[in-house]
DNA sequence: GTTCACATCTAAGCGCTGTACAGATGTCTT
DNA sequence: AAGACATCTGTACAGCGCTTAGATGTGAAC
């Protein structure tokens, strides 16, 4: 009953006010859209007063960040998921097609993320290091297929280069634009796997240069 | 002194407040960044009252597209100027780099830009057809220097597939994970072209299939 | 040159937002 | 039983996008 109090701040009224606060964020978010995601509408649709979020975010940015990190940590859930059903040098491209169709996927939720993102000038701090985060899992992928771990520039700009182009690819696939290219080629999906075999960063290289 | 009425909407009081209040915006932009960009901050600075704006925009978001145009219309200039200055293979390149390097030195109001086409699903619709366009361009130039015109598609995803890397990177280059690499590779423009190449998206291909 | 139609702009106001603060309420510790 | 304290509410404020009604300047018609 008596835990030592340095650990997670324990729910007193609510139950975990702020686990709802993030819930009923992602909700709204799924049903409105990114423009009607207010503090008071968050506060709202978990049944709190309007200042409530504030004992438990220091503002509406802190809050947004909480959804943000849930949708880094899915991103990379399913990207993971998508390298282990792939084998071989299919693994790489298995992972950019897993990256751009959750941006199609969850459009409100990546946006969100990424709005973050530009806010700080930086991706999560998490996807430093953590091997489990969809940005080293690209690395790792690229080098057990092949490229050189010592070239560490040269690793990390290919890494990089492909981070680039599937973020690229993800704001761009639902522009009305490439709709007669999509029926051109068979479906959304052929689309997409055409562009990222153009951009040849999710096949697998042996290190040059 | 009477020109016809049918021309465009002759400047009453003010002289002529759309332009304005896009110069308004647009110094805004560049002094405080996007969040500051309110329709009232627009109108305090162009010196009218709040409610001026709404008789030559239908709204906030209409205010925002007209920003956003000029902002294509710089970009495709400072294309135009990049081609110019390079030669034969190199011009796919300087195109690449034009395209980041004003992503950097313009971030509030390249963010306009792209604010407006996620809300609206599209690049503005200039894009398709006018040769002048950025995003033509890249298409002409990619045909001058050996893409077969008439493998239509395949034309086409290459130039989809170098517009989505440039804009990734254009997003990402301002990142603080990525500053020990431009330090390692002797400045920010040394990193750009290095993940520009490693693309090669933006160096000159004979067709294939 | 006066009048009239109309484009332009202002003043005031609505409902919304993010945020601050004071005080009420529930929970744990003693 | 009492006190300490995290939690939540009620209220308030300035700013926002947008609407409406009315004032004001302007070019055209007579």
């Amino acid at each position: 009953m008596s835990q030592p109090k340095s650990a997670e701040p324990r729910p007193y009224h609510h139950g975990d006010l702020r686990r709802a606060l993030v819930d009923a964020a992602r909700r709204l978010l799924e049903a409105e859209g990114p423009s009607a995601l207010s503090l008071r509408a968050v506060a709202r649709e978990a049944g709190v007063s309007p200042a409530a979020p504030y004992h438990h975010f220091k503002d509406k940015a802190e809050l947004l960040d909480a959804v943000a990190h849930e949708g880094w940590e899915i991103l990379g859930a399913q990207m993971t998921e998508a390298k282990n059903t792939a084998t071989g040098m299919q693994q790489l491209t298995a992972l950019g097609i897993a990256y751009v169709c959750f941006a199609r996927d969850n459009p409100a939720l990546y946006r969100v993320m990424y709005d973050a993102a530009r806010d700080k000038e930086a991706l999560p701090d998490e996807m430093e290091g953590k091997s489990e985060s969809a940005y080293c899992m690209v690395r790792d992928t690229m080098v057990e297929h092949g490229a050189d771990p010592a070239a560490e520039a040269h690793l990390e700009l290919a890494t990089i280069a492909a981070w680039c182009g599937a973020h690229g690819l993800a704001e761009m696939a639902g522009f009305k634009q490439f709709e007669h290219l999509k029926d051109e080629l068979g479906g959304e999906r052929q689309f997409l796997e055409a562009v990222l075999n153009h951009m040849g960063l999710f096949q697998a290289k042996h290190s040059a240069c």
